[in-house]
RNA sequence: GGGGAUAUAGCUCAAUUGGGAGAGCGCGGCGUUCGCAUCGCCGAGGUUGCGGGUUCGAGUCCCGCUAUCUCCA
């Protein structure tokens, strides 16, 4: 039997019994925030269990697609899933323990169902359930064949609080050839002879907080049959001639699978332990993946929050396991997951309409992943190579390098690559700059500080490879110190003295430091679920401590910066149990009064940004008084900084990403300018401003009057959000959800999740498809109902925003179909023609996962696309050339800059070469102690110009010669020395004779041995200079 | 909002204390081969992301910005 024709006869079956067939939930549980993943069949009957509504039938069957991560380590073995189907038959108070036995014995072991051999079934029941197990037994099952467990194993919680229950499972036994002993039982687990194939809930009670048991009015069932487990037992029963035990991935659910990974990667399934284990998580974290985020009513899609990690980290493991076990180095995984649509497809159909959508999602992630795994492999495996070696691996070196006299540098990268840290060459690049080169010299070099090592000649070099770690710190610190007593004469140098503490280093660095697993997971964004899988490999561990605490560090520092801004709602206990209702959506101004006046808090409130404009402020005559203290005043003075609350209010508080109202308070007395109005406390809405008149007092009866041009603009970019909104939807698809927002007088900020940058092209449909709604002037309606029938309609709700029973939904054209439907409580435009123009001014990345659309609406829009006419036309203007053609006219400057670049290094080329050959050239020449010093003031154009004089000279001086030619370039100096290799020997080196000569006119230089440039300030000295070269000659010759 | 990383030829990446911008692949040409994802030779291809600063001299050091990746909130 295929596992398309269980699922059918399971439904089937119930069906016969009276029960209703319903569809499977989405893996996403809708309206259940608290849920992350639809984990069993019961989720969707949950409230029916926890009695808070009523089914309308009271037998049901489903089968039901589910996901969980608990055990997401273990997958990889014969039978730990992500994903899996759940079949199950639920009564809601109708029958019970009896028929949920007798249905199940039925259908297990009927000829027309299951019609499995009875004598391989076994089962379990709770520790006192009697009942079951007499149940069990008038079935016909032998009392040897039903076992008793205790809690673990045989009693079912929905959670801490809520229904319970013993349960009872029965097993299906491949035979004692598959077991682990004598002692092999059902419950143990890990081994391959038993399968559990079903699970009979039998829920009884409820749990209270307290851990107490009432008994449920009325007793449920709720059963769960894993589709995968079924399928591998009938494939059992169907004949199986393998020597080891069937698992799920050896049925028609796994099998195409796997055989596509077979093909892919060139290595046959059953033949390697590693490769198998590498096979099946690859296989079934396709399949998770493919269902998450093909889900089309809630595709989840790969972030950092909590749902979309469980995909990040799912799909991060399988690419992992692919390239590291299976050697596919390509991108693997779209080609999975098609494999995986094609065989869950017949029973999932959606997944193929799903399919282009899920390959976008995929592809990209899978690359992404792909570069940081690359980049922070090499770091791990050049971390654990490093330790694991670095005993010997140091030891040995050191003697080689003892004997030898050359460069460090050479000796450093050698190392590296002897000893196999160096995976390929990015890795290599990265080890180099992460080595640490000690030089441990018996004498310091005479000319150059002791730190330098490029002209020892004498000495020890160590090279202690290290990364991060404070381990090879605190070594480095140790070595310095031995270094400086053996110079000074205080100890001698003991070759065992430093091998011991080489050891120690070894020894103490089998683990990841807490820094080092922090990097990776913080900068290389590898889980630390992985960076510990990677380094178990090798038989290391991972410092939890010190990475918790980094992580720690890292919340506070943000957090920290957080901070500010926020009110705090304790500050505002003192007002008591007050509430401000908001009647600002209707009209902007309304009669109130004045309930308590608080002073300022912190700094004086800076006037928004970007409001200026609109609204000049007078320059404030002198430093406001603030008003000592926090608790409430009764009343406050001109120009004391205040916060006033109010009986009620038209001014809207910040919220849901809207900034808060600016207006004014006037009463009879006095008027206060309100700057800010922010929500604390939840309820209390506060009035943050400047009292400008007069004075304001607790019980004052005053108008509250919104800033109409404030309010009017904000109201037109919250709108525009809606329909920016709902057009990416449109556009990009159903993935598309908010994750942020920012609405102003002044501009609008849209942050959303979507994986990749949004295209020139996707971005112009965006901005279309709003502004043609803008045309349309479709009424924005408002209306208020419940959170459930705003869920049911399919209204968006901003994830993760607290919502109340009561509701507002914003609306932009109610007539199906409907273009924008949110639950929102800002101040919205009347028709989308109020916005007048909406322009995206910028799209930039936010994160993984996340874009952020930056855009102007009305009077910020048309002006946004005045100033950018006018910075065409200056454009335009500057470059001769109608506004139309001015970037193929910038295109053909730039190629024309090019152009000539290109002749101006040839032209410098040919003036070189012709300097050169001058008859009236001011060549000097000496002999000094057997090395022809040339100098010469040659023409040249720039340093450029000046190396290919260079170029040439070298080939006409000799063997044992140095040449210094200077030119005046640009009112400075520029010398060039070039020294052939028979002067070299002699200890005449390029660089240090530049050096010498371009201090005389005020500059320096270097280089190496055998071409070194130079400059100087003052031109007037070039002659001055070049004559000092035989001198500087000279005097390195004689060292 | 805060932190970390990266940016060099069409692509993948090098470039050791600051001192002449390179390799492999790809591309063009020539040769070699019955043939080729053969081998060899030659060549084109660069504003080292952008803008400042330090310096005689910056891919390299410092500051600012942008883009991408990533973690935290």
């Amino acid at each position: 039997m295929k596992s398309d024709q269980i699922r059918e006869s399971f439904l089937r079956f119930f069906e016969g019994h009276g029960h209703k067939r319903l569809p499977g939930a989405p893996l996403v549980p809708p309206g259940d925030p608290t849920l992350l993943f639809t984990s069993a069949g019961m989720v969707q009957f949950k409230p029916y269990f926890m009695g808070e509504a009523k089914p309308a039938q009271p037998r049901v069957t489903t089968v039901q697609k589910c996901f969980r991560t608990t055990d997401i380590d273990a997958v990889g073995d014969t039978s730990h899933l992500t994903f899996f189907e759940m079949l199950g038959n639920f009564s809601f108070g109708d029958y019970f323990k009896a028929e949920a036995i007798d249905f199940a014995w039925e259908y297990v072991t009927g000829k027309k169902w299951l019609g499995l051999d009875p004598s391989r079934l076994w089962v379990t029941v709770y520790l006192d359930d009697d009942e079951a197990a007499e149940l069990w037994r008038k079935i016909g099952l032998p009392r040897e064949r039903i076992l008793r467990y205790g809690e673990e194993h045989n009693y079912w919680f929905a959670g801490p609080v809520g229904p319970c229950g013993p349960d009872s499972e029965i097993f299906y036994d491949f035979g004692e050839q598959y077991g682990c002993g004598p002692a092999c039982e059902p419950a143990h687990g890990g081994c391959a002879r038993f399968v559990e194939m079903w699970n009979l809930v039998f829920m009884t009670y409820y749990q209270q907080p307290d851990g107490s048991r009432t008994p449920l009015p009325a007793k449920n069932i709720d059963t769960g049959a894993g589709v995968e487990r079924l399928a591998a037992v009938m494939a059992f029963e169907g004949g199986w001639k393998n020597k080891r035990a069937p698992s799920v991935y050896d049925t028609d659910l796994f099998q195409p699978i796997i055989r596509r990974i077979e093909e892919l990667s060139g290595r046959r399934y059953g033949k390697d332990p590693e490769v198998d284990r590498a096979m099946r998580i690859v296989a079934e974290h396709a399949r998770a993946v493919t269902f998450l985020i093909g889900d089309e009513r809630t595709p989840v899609v790969p972030s950092n929050e909590e749902r979309g990690y469980a995909v990040r980290r799912v799909l991060r493991r399988a690419v992992y396991f692919g390239r590291r076990y299976l050697g596919l180095e390509e991108p693997f995984l779209a080609d999975i997951v098609s494999s995986a649509i094609e065989t869950m497809q017949p029973a999932y159909p959606e997944l193929e309409t799903q399919r282009d959508f899920v390959m976008g999602i995929i592809g990209p992630e899978e690359q992404r992943f792909e570069e940081n795994l690359r980049r922070g492999l090499s770091l791990e495996y050049g971390l654990l190579a490093l330790r694991q070696e670095i005993e010997q691996a140091l030891i040995e070196p050191i003697e080689q390098t003892e004997q030898r006299a050359t460069s460090p540098d050479d000796e450093a990268i050698k190392l590296l690559g002897r000893l196999g840290y160096v995976p390929f060459d990015s890795a290599k690049s990265r080890l180099n700059k992460m080595a640490v080169t000690v030089f441990v010299g018996h004498r310091p070099p005479e000319d150059s500080p002791a730190e330098r090592w490029g002209r020892v000649t004498e000495g020890l070099a160590i090279v202690v490879v290290g990364f991060m770690s404070e381990k090879i710190d605190q070594f480095k610190d140790w070595l310095r110190d031995w270094i400086s007593s053996i110079q000074r004469g205080k100890e001698s140098f003991r070759r065992e003295v430093l091998h011991e503490k080489l050891q120690e280093l070894g020894s103490s660095a089998r683990q990841i430091s807490g820094l080092e697993a922090f990097m990776l997971y913080d900068t290389y964004g590898f889980a630390i679920e992985l960076i510990r899988e990677i380094a178990a490999e090798r038989g290391f561990s991972v410092d939890d401590e010190g990475f918790e605490r980094l992580m720690a560090e890292q919340r506070e520092r943000a957090r920290a910066a957080a901070r500010g801004g926020e009110v705090a709602a304790g500050t505002y206990a003192s007002l008591g149990d007050i509430e401000t209702p908001f009647v600002g959506y209707e009209g902007l101004s309304a009669e109130t009064a004045v309930v308590a006046v608080l002073p300022a808090r912190g700094e004086p409130v800076e006037p928004r940004a970007g409001t200026e404009a609109a609204r000049p402020e007078p320059a404030r005559p002198e430093p406001s008084r603030r008003v000592e203290g926090r608790a409430g005043v009764d009343a406050a003075e001109a120009p004391a900084e205040v916060e006033v609350v109010l009986a009620q209010t038209t001014l809207y508080p910040e919220s849901g990403g809207q900034v808060g109202d600016r207006g004014e308070i006037v009463g009879r007395n006095g008027v206060v300018l309100v700057e800010d109005t922010l929500r604390a406390a939840e309820r209390i809405i506060i009035h943050r401003g400047r009292v400008t008149e007069g004075r304001i007092a607790v019980g004052d009866a005053v108008v509250a009057r919104v800033d109409g041009e404030h309010r009017q603009d904000t109201m037109r970019n919250h709108t525009g959000t809606h329909l920016l909104h709902a057009a990416l939807r449109q556009v990009l698809g159903t993935h598309v959800r908010q994750s942020g927002s920012l609405v102003a007088p002044d501009r609008l900020r849209f942050d959303f999740t979507h994986p990749e940058a949004l295209s020139e092209e996707q971005l112009a449909a965006v901005e279309q498809v709003v502004n043609e709604k803008v045309r349309q002037n479709l009424p924005v309606d408002v209306r208020i109902t419940t959170f459930e029938e705003a869920m049911k309609e399919g209204v968006l709700a901003f994830f993760g925003e607290k919502y109340g029973d009561e509701v507002r939904v914003v609306e932009v054209d109610s007539v199906a179909p409907r273009f924008s439907a949110e639950l929102c409580g800002g101040t919205h435009c009347q028709r989308t023609g109020d916005i007048g123009l909406l322009v995206i001014v910028d799209e930039s990345s936010i994160g993984a996962g996340m874009r952020r659309i930056e855009a102007l609406t009305g009077r910020g829009a048309v002006e946004h696309v005045r100033a950018q006419q006018a910075a065409l036309d200056e454009i335009a203007r500057k470059l001769a050339a109608p506004r139309q053609g001015a970037a193929a006219k910038v295109e053909s400057l730039i190629a024309e800059v090019d152009a000539e670049r290109k002749k101006v290094e040839r032209l410098e080329r040919a003036l070189a070469q012709a300097s050169a050959g001058k008859p009236e050239r001011r060549v000097k020449q000496v002999d000094v102690g057997g090395v022809s010093v040339l100098t010469e003031e040659v023409e040249a154009t720039s340093e450029q110009a000046l190396r290919f004089i260079g170029d040439r000279l070298k080939g006409e001086i000799g063997p044992t010669a140095a040449a210094v030619i200077g030119a005046v370039i640009d009112e400075r100096l520029g010398f060039l020395v070039v020294v052939s290799k028979g002067a070299i020997e002699k200890g005449v080196t390029a660089d240090a004779l530049v050096r010498e000569v371009a201090k005389v006119a005020g500059g320096g230089g270097g280089g190496r041995p055998d071409m070194a440039t130079g400059g100087g300030r003052d031109p007037a000295k070039l002659s001055k200079a070049l004559e000092k070269a035989p001198k500087v000659v000279e005097k390195l010759l004689r060292r």
